[in-house]
DNA sequence: ATGTATTTGTACGTATGTATG
DNA sequence: ACATACATACGTACAAATACA
């Protein structure tokens, strides 16, 4: 069961989606939800938290809450999300094909990156993510095999998040991400459709658990022209 | 005069990074950090959420907040910052030069983009960002005269937030930054360093006023060898 | 495996401050 | 100058998760 602010704050994503409150309109003032919702102002601003964090509405003294245009920037937004996930926003036709899936003894650098103790070990995944027939995305993954036992080619195709969340009931905290470019390397050539480019966009991935131990180092290589990167953010760092 | 919890929260942070509570320590529960601040501990939670949203702690029920290690992925942090404000971050030598300061009449696409009416003129302003000597950022703007009047050469030089938040007292809300990657234009090759580079990172940012009104648009265009960008994000929508 | 204590999470209430139309 | 809507801050109570006995 979730927590009330947060069944509030669907229910009024909803109501912007729908568009019962357009685009430049406010929504309701907060007292007034409070009413409708019957609970708290409290929980009702923690509700209008979330939508402001997320760029649904700018709040305002006096004016109140006014609805944001996201139509423009839609995906693939800013998050901790699978490839799955994202897939399932998107239009056209999506497949993944695992092209390796091993359990190999960690280098060095690995060790370091992934915070490794001698006897841990990890899982190396490749996969080419194809967007309507073409090889768009190659992703590399090394999974700390002490935290996530258990992986097989199935699971690497299917859905890696929903083993770890659903099947080991283990919890998704926190990334952190670096995009950069780079020159393309013979794999990418090998496995990618790669056209006349020459360069690639590499999204290294570190990914942590609630208990802040990383489980997940990620590198993926995105085709240029394919490569998309929205981000909202705000000017200050308070609550407004 | 800043609210009490954002004071609080530049504190913890100050801590942090004096490393009085290391890496992977927990920092005081709420409970004692109470106390410590003479506050309730409504004030303290949302220090804490500061900080848990900025990627320095994680929070878990029963252990408490654990500090995060930042130390990989310092800048250029994701969020609406000028030039001068990141460069401030920066070590090398920075130099900007204006290749361009001029009142314009919007196009069709420019007034579509920027919400302008028929009277409204725009600001094209095109810079050149050095690095430690080399031209690597090329950036084009342009706002909403209307809104942001009286720009000079000298201030496109210095600092346009500046002059924008300081002289003309607007509130900057939010923006949005869409990444992306292109191919050179004429205009790149004239004024970037660009080696042997035939593509450049494109970012596209829209910036609003916190009344929600458009005043900017920009495209920089970044040698593809020197970008960089950071994202922290979290799994789920919550607090925690 | 079980229970208990501890720490954070949610929710409600109230009062006052602050920006702005 | 005023009324309004959001912002901050204080307080209380109980729920939920989990480390540890």
């Amino acid at each position: 069961m979730a927590a009330k602010y947060e069944e509030i704050y669907q229910s009024l994503l909803n109501r912007i989606e729908q568009e019962e409150f357009p685009v430049g309109e406010t929504i309701p003032k907060e007292f007034d939800l409070m009413e409708e919702y019957a609970c708290s102002r409290d929980t009702i601003r923690k509700a209008l938290q979330l939508l402001s964090q997320n760029g649904y509405i700018q709040k305002t003294k006096r004016k109140g809450s006014v609805v944001l245009d996201r139509t423009r920037y839609e995906f693939p937004v800013s998050g901790v999300i699978s490839f799955k996930e994202l897939a399932s926003t998107m239009h056209g036709s999506v497949e993944t094909i695992v092209t390796c899936c091993e359990l190999i003894k960690p280098d060095e650098k690995m060790k370091v990156r992934m915070n490794l103790s001698d006897k841990d070990k990890l899982w190396m995944i490749e996969r080419v993510r194809k967007i309507d027939g073409e090889s768009i995305i190659l992703d590399l993954d090394f999974l700390n095999a002490t935290i996530v036992p258990g992986i097989t080619k199935e699971i690497a195709e299917h859905s890696l998040y929903d083993y770890i969340e659903k099947e080991l009931n283990l919890k998704i905290g926190y990334a952190n991400k670096e995009i950069t470019c780079q020159k393309v390397s013979e794999n990418d050539k090998q496995l990618l459709d790669l056209k006349e480019y020459d360069m690639v966009v590499n999204v290294d991935s570190y990914t942590y658990l609630t208990d802040t131990r990383i489980f997940q180092f990620t590198r993926s290589r995105h085709r240029p022209d394919k490569f998309r990167f929205n981000d909202f953010a705000r000017r200050t760092n308070t609550f407004s």
